[in-house]
DNA sequence: GCCGTTTTCGGCCCGACTGTTTTCAGTCG
C-alpha cells in the first residue's frame, strides 16, 4: 500500500497540531507544518524518490530527523510520534481546535480541567455553563463557541469564477465610497490558486476608517467578525469570509505583497530581510526606522536582491533562489495561446454549431481550433459512431475550404475503455488530425489498474493528447487515483500530450502536476473543453493555472504555429 | 526540528484584533 505525500504531510499536519496542544517547541511545530507543505508541494512522491536513491533531507526544511521519519513512514506507513501524541491525548482535538476562537492554548485547559475529549463534550460543558471556570474563558468567549456549535461551517474552499463575481461587486461597492485611492483583491485569489478559502481585500486610503465601515454596511454582508481602524473581517451570505486590510499610499506595495502571501513566501522574503539587518513588514521595508521601498512591490524586491516574482509563482517552491539569480521562468501568457483543442459542438453535448464555435475561436484571434466531439460510448452526451464522424469529417473540410487563415482540425475525444481499448478503431482515428483521449466512466478501478488502464490507451499511436488526466471535479468529485508518476514517464516515452483541462471546476492537471510535467518534459495542451462559444473564454483560467506550474510558452503545444503544432501532435 | 559568507548553538516573520484584564495572552492571517 503506497503512501502518498499528501498522507505524510497530513500525518505531520496532526502531529504538529497535538504538540501545540501539549505545549511543545513552537519552532518544533512549525518545522513539521513547514514540511507538509514542502510534501504536498512536491512534484514526485517521496515514495519514487527514495527507490531513486534520492536524499530527502536536501528538501528545503527537511533534515536528517524528518528524512528518516518520513523513510520510515514510507516503508511501514505508521508514524510513531503521532501514534504516541493520539495515546496521549486521545479525542477529536483537530476538530475542537478548529472551532474559531479555540487555539491550542484553550484546548489544553479544555482538556486538563474539563475531562474534554469531543465536540459533544464541549458542547456539553459550554451548555451547563462550565467554560466559565476558566481562565480567559469570559461570557462572549462561551457564546461565541455556542453560536460556532450551534452552525457548523464546513471549511470550504470556493471556484474562481465564484470568487470572482463576489470579488468584483465588493470592490466596485468599496471603490464607490472611496475618494481617491483604489481597491485590489489579493490574497490567494490574486496568485490565481484553483480555488480560493476567502478573499483578501486591499484598499490604499488616507481615510482608512470610512472603508471598513463601508464593508460592514455592505448589503450582501452576513456577520462582522472583527472591525478595527485598519482591519475589517466580515462573512458574505454566500458563506465566503472577506479579510480588508486598509493602508496609505506609501505602503501600498508592501501591503499587496503582504496580503498577497503565500504565507511560506512572504515568511522567506522577511528572513532576507533580516539577513540584511532590515525589517519587511505589510508597510514597507525598514532599515531601521527609515523606510528604504514599501510603496511598490518591484521596489521590495529589487532592494531584496530579487527579481519581480510573478504573484502565480508566490509559494515558496524555489522561486526565491532563482528570482536571486535572475533566473525565473518566463511565464507563458493568455496572448501566446494560439488556438484550443479540446472544443464540443451540438454533434454531441456542446450547444453551438460547428461553425458557431468555428467563428467564435476565429473572433479570439486563435488560429487553429480542434474539434472533438465525444465517441459513441458516452451515449448521453450523444457521442459520435464511425459513420457519424466521417460526415463531421466531410463537414469540416468543406467548412476549411471557406476559411481563410484558419484551420478547424479534424479530431475526436474518444473514451478510453475499462480496458485501456477506444472507443473507436483505428482505421477512424487514423482519418483524424488529432486525437484526444479520455476517462469517463468506471472511476474506482484500483491504481495499478487505473494507472495500467491509461498507459495502454497512450499506447495507442493515435492518441495525440490525454485530457483532464484525473476526472477531478473540484469540491464534487476526487481524482480517480493514478500513479501520475508512471502515467506521466508514459507519456513521456510515447510522446503523448497532456491536457491542462481549463474548466475551472477541474482545472485538471494541478499547478503541481504540470510543473511535474515540466520538468520530466511531457509537452501539456490548455485547453477548454467548451461546450459553448462562451466556454472558449476559460482558456484564461488553465493559462493561470499554467503558469502556477511555472509553464513558459514552449512547455505548451497550443502556443504553436499551426505548422508546428501538427509535427507534436503526430506520432 | 531546521539551519548557517557572523554561527554546529542559538536563533527561528510580523502585526491586528478580541476579550479579558488593568498590561496582555491568545488567536488569526
Amino acid at each position: 500500500m503506497p503512501v502518498h505525500n499528501a498522507e505524510i504531510a497530513a500525518m505531520f499536519d496532526q502531529a504538529a497540531e497535538l504538540l501545540e496542544i501539549k505545549g511543545d517547541n513552537p519552532f518544533r511545530t512549525r518545522a513539521y507544518r513547514r514540511a507538509a507543505r514542502v510534501l504536498e508541494s512536491l512534484p514526485k512522491s517521496v515514495a519514487a524518490m527514495l527507490r531513486a536513491g534520492e536524499d530527502l533531507a536536501e528538501l528545503p526544511g527537511i533534515g536528517e530527523d524528518l528524512a528518516s521519519k518520513i523513510a520510515t513512514i514510507v516503508e511501514t506507513g505508521k508514524f510513531d510520534l503521532l501514534e504516541s501524541l493520539k495515546r496521549e491525548l486521545p479525542g477529536d482535538l483537530g476538530e475542537i481546535a478548529a472551532i474559531p476562537g479555540l487555539g491550542p492554548k484553550r484546548v489544553k485547559l479544555l482538556i486538563e480541567k474539563l475531562g474534554v475529549r469531543s465536540i459533544e463534550d464541549v458542547r456539553r460543558a459550554a451548555k451547563r455553563g462550565r467554560l466559565g471556570e476558566l481562565p480567559g474563558f469570559g461570557p462572549k468567549l462561551q457564546q461565541n463557541i455556542l453560536a460556532a456549535l450551534a452552525k457548523p461551517v464546513a471549511a470550504k474552499r470556493f471556484k474562481l469564477p465564484f470568487a470572482e463575481a463576489e470579488a468584483g461587486a465588493l470592490i466596485d461597492w468599496l471603490s464607490r465610497g472611496l475618494d481617491g485611492g483604489r481597491v485590489v483583491a489579493a490574497g490567494s485569489f490574486r496568485r490565481r490558486r484553483d480555488t480560493v478559502g476567502d478573499l483578501d481585500i486591499l484598499a490604499t486610503t488616507t481615510r482608512a476608517a470610512a472603508v471598513g465601515d463601508r464593508l460592514v454596511e455592505y448589503e450582501d454582508v452576513a456577520k462582522a467578525l472583527a472591525h478595527g481602524p485598519t482591519r475589517t473581517t466580515v462573512i458574505l451570505r454566500s458563506g465566503i469570509q472577506v479579510d480588508l486590510r486598509v493602508v496609505k499610499e506609501e505602503s501600498c506595495g508592501a501591503a499587496l505583497m503582504y496580503f498577497t502571501g503565500s504565507k511560506a513566501h512572504n515568511i522567506a522574503l522577511r528572513n532576507l530581510a533580516v539577513d540584511r539587518g532590515w525589517k519587511l513588514n505589510e508597510y514597507g521595508l525598514f532599515d531601521e526606522d527609515s523606510a528604504i521601498a514599501g510603496e511598490t512591490e518591484e521596489g521590495i524586491y529589487k532592494k531584496l536582491g530579487l527579481q519581480f516574482v510573478p504573484p502565480e509563482l508566490r509559494e515558496d517552491r524555489g522561486e526565491i533562489a532563482l528570482a536571486q539569480k535572475n533566473a525565473l521562468p518566463h511565464l507563458v501568457q493568455l496572448s501566446d495561446i494560439r488556438g484550443d483543442l479540446h472544443v464540443h459542438s451540438n454533434w454531441s453535448d456542446g450547444n453551438a454549431t460547428i461553425a458557431e464555435m468555428t467563428q467564435a475561436a476565429k473572433a479570439r484571434g486563435y488560429a487553429y481550433m480542434a474539434l472533438t466531439d465525444h465517441s459513441r460510448r458516452v451515449t448521453i452526451a450523444h457521442g459520435l459512431d464511425r459513420a457519424r464522424l466521417l460526415r463531421q469529417i466531410d463537414e469540416i473540410d468543406r467548412l476549411n475550404a471557406k476559411l481563410r487563415g484558419f484551420t478547424v482540425l479534424k479530431g475526436i475525444e474518444v473514451d478510453i475503455l475499462a480496458d485501456g481499448s477506444l472507443d473507436l478503431p483505428d482505421e477512424v482515428l487514423s482519418r483524424l488530425d488529432i486525437v484526444v483521449a479520455a476517462v469517463h466512466y468506471k472511476f474506482d478501478l484500483s491504481r495499478d489498474e487505473q494507472t495500467e488502464r491509461i498507459i495502454r490507451a497512450m499506447d495507442n499511436r493515435h492518441v495525440s493528447i490525454l485530457a483532464h488526466p484525473t476526472g477531478r471535479l473540484i469540491e464534487e468529485r476526487a481524482p480517480y487515483d493514478i500513479d501520475m508518476d508512471r502515467v506521466m514517464t508514459a507519456a513521456k516515452e510515447r510522446g503523448c500530450c497532456l491536457e491542462l483541462n481549463a474548466e475551472p471546476d477541474r482545472l485538471d492537471l494541478t499547478d503541481v502536476a504540470a510543473k511535474a510535467a515540466k520538468e520530466l518534459g511531457v509537452q501539456i495542451a490548455i485547453s477548454t473543453d467548451a461546450h459553448s462559444t462562451a466556454g472558449l473564454a476559460y482558456m484564461r483560467y488553465g493559462v493561470d493555472q499554467a503558469r502556477r506550474g511555472w509553464l513558459e510558452p514552449g512547455d505548451v503545444i497550443n502556443t504553436r504555429p499551426l505548422r508546428y503544432l501538427k509535427k507534436l501532435i503526430r506520432r
